[in-house]
This record gives C-alpha cells, structure tokens and sequence, in this order.
DNA sequence: CTCGCTGCAAAATCTTTGCATCAGA
DNA sequence: TCTGATGCAAAGATTTTGCAGCGAG
C-alpha cells in the first residue's frame, strides 16, 4: 500500500479540531526576522515550505513536504535543505511519528505539543507546562543544564476509538 | 504490524514495566521467554544484539549496531531485521537523539527516560512519573485514549558545563 | 552588483528484499 | 524433521552534493 496516502487524505481534507487551533496564517513577517536574524535570505521556496507547515501543525513527513513542494515547482533538495536550515534557527523541531517516520513540527507559542492520533492524524495541541517542572526537577538533581526536549503522545482520538472499537 | 499496545500496556500501570529486562548484565533468558512467547527463536545473532544493547542503556544507532555486528559476523540484514523485531515485541523503542539519528533504547523496570548531554553523550536516567500525570490529564481532556510517548531531554552535562563555559 | 539560494540530476547512503542454506525446537 | 532465521548481494529508498544561473538585499 501507499503509505503516505492516510496523510495525504488528512492533509486534503482540511479538518478542524477544536477552536483556536488549526490557525494557518502564516506569519511570514516573523520568519523573515527569524532569517534575516541569522543573516540568511527570505525566498519565496522558503515561505512556501513555511506555509506548508503553518497549516500542519501535527507535523508533516520529508516526503509529504516534497510532494507537496513539488507542484510548487522546487526541488526536493531545497526541502531538506530548507527544512534543515529551519530545524537550526528553531522554527521547527523534528520528532518521530508513532509509525516511526520523521515529522518535522512547528514551533509555536506557548510551547505547545501535539497529540496526535494514530489512526486518523487528527492532532491536539496541548501545553507542556508539567514538562517544565520536571526541568526543572531534573536540572537541579542532576546537575545538567537542560536545553531543551522532544515530546510526542499519541493514541486514538474519540472518532476513531467509536468507529474502531476497543482493539 | 499491531503497535504500540505493549507499549500502552507497559506504561499503564505506574511503574513496573517489564520485569526481567533489568540491568547491563543481559537477561537471557527473559530474552528467550519474550521470543517465545511471540513464537519466535532465540538464536545466536538475536542473543548478540540483545547483549550489546543491554549495554548501552542510553541507546545505540543502527550504524553502531551493524558495525558491533559485523565484527561478530552477523549481517547488516540480520540487524535490521532483529531491530525491527525486537521493537515489535517491545524490548527496545526507538527516538531519535539530539543529533536527528534514530536510537534504540532497551526498555527497563521503571520506565525510565534518558537525559542525554548533547556534548559528550553521557545519559542520566530518570523516572517519567510526570509523564504519566499528564497522560491521564490529556485523556480526559480530549477523550484521546493514550498509547504511548516518546520523551527526550537534553542539555549539558555538569563536566561539559564547566568545560565549555556558558554559550 | 554580489553572493547566497535554487533546480536538476548524479552520487552517496541507508534499508529492504530474494534466495539458498543453516540450525533451533 | 520442519520451518523460521541468516548471510550475501542486489534492489529500492532516501539524502546529499556539484554546478551554473537566478534573484534578494
């Protein structure tokens, strides 16, 4: 099977999830300080490749961004050129998936996370506060300075645990 | 592939997560009983990998793992294959570190995370209980049923603290 | 006007697969 | 013995790299 075709269908149907979040406006202002802050130059593959990720903010695949790209006219050497050069000045991070793949998620204000169902890709975001304080608990017992961490949850959303039953 | 419910089956209780698979001294014979209890054979290269992770609580790469293998004559196929195996029947998971790289980490008693030094590597153990917290929280939230998280943090270790100063 | 950025396609890497043979239960 | 498991090597994906022209600053 193809298998990136569930994201596919997810990403073509413009589901909401709840108010307040699937907000894609992309802020191109704030990415052209973010590059110009590192000297770099705002190109129109680079906003293209923001937008993209402003919409999803479950994260997308490598391969999703070059399809999607693609029809964009810009190689796929610019998208992991891109996406890397993201991931360096801290516009998106990168987790993997519940299905093992490498998503590359947005960064957000108020350091959100996603939970993320593995069933239909429908994301919530939720707030990591409760990470902070463990932090903070582990930078004072282990004597390390944390800089940062990667976080994913992910399980079956009301939807899918109705329609699927209790496997 | 059924995932992830072994997962969800480990850290739905609060600490205990897979008895036997404890410390560097690698546990053969939990290794066989979790083969066969999935009809699968214990044999020499599965033996090797399964004690070359036991030593390496703070995960090992695949690349690491098929240069160990290679020395033991075992193929870079076997240890793709014995990787993806062992993941399936839940003895390792698998994140990726603060490099990007995939890592293979032995699930142990406690469901315990890695705090990793993204100069020197040097991982410090620590228990997720805030995790689970949060796991709950979110459930009756959203009305998400929880399977699984992954979680990394990562900073700077005391000695490379004092080593490089404070960039 | 300058150089950083890009698209294209080849090159380098990384993973998976097919198959004959070996060995665990 | 009977299959599952393995090693080897080829096939298939994925990611990086070289280069000349384009365009942001």
């Amino acid at each position: 099977m193809p298998p990136t075709s569930r994201q596919a269908a997810a990403q073509a149907r413009p589901r909401r999830c709840r108010p307040g979040f699937a907000g894609p406006a992309p802020d191109f202002a704030a990415l052209a300080a973010s590059l110009a802050g590192h000297g770099l130059r705002t190109t129109a593959p680079r906003r293209a490749l923001f937008a993209l990720l402003a919409g999803h903010p479950q994260g997308i695949t490598v391969a999703e961004a070059i399809v999607a790209m693609r029809d964009a006219g810009i190689g796929q050497a610019t998208v992991y050129r891109t996406l890397g050069l993201f991931e360096t000045i801290g516009i998106i991070y990168c987790v993997h998936g519940a299905d093992g793949r490498h998503r590359f998620i947005p960064w957000r204000p108020g350091h959100m996370h996603a939970l993320v169902c593995r069933v239909c890709g429908q994301a919530v975001e939720f707030d990591a506060c409760g990470l902070q304080v463990l932090e903070r608990l582990l930078a004072s017992e282990t004597g390390y300075e944390i800089e940062g961490h990667h976080v994913e949850v992910f399980g079956r959303c009301p939807a899918c645990r109705t329609r699927a039953g209790g496997t």
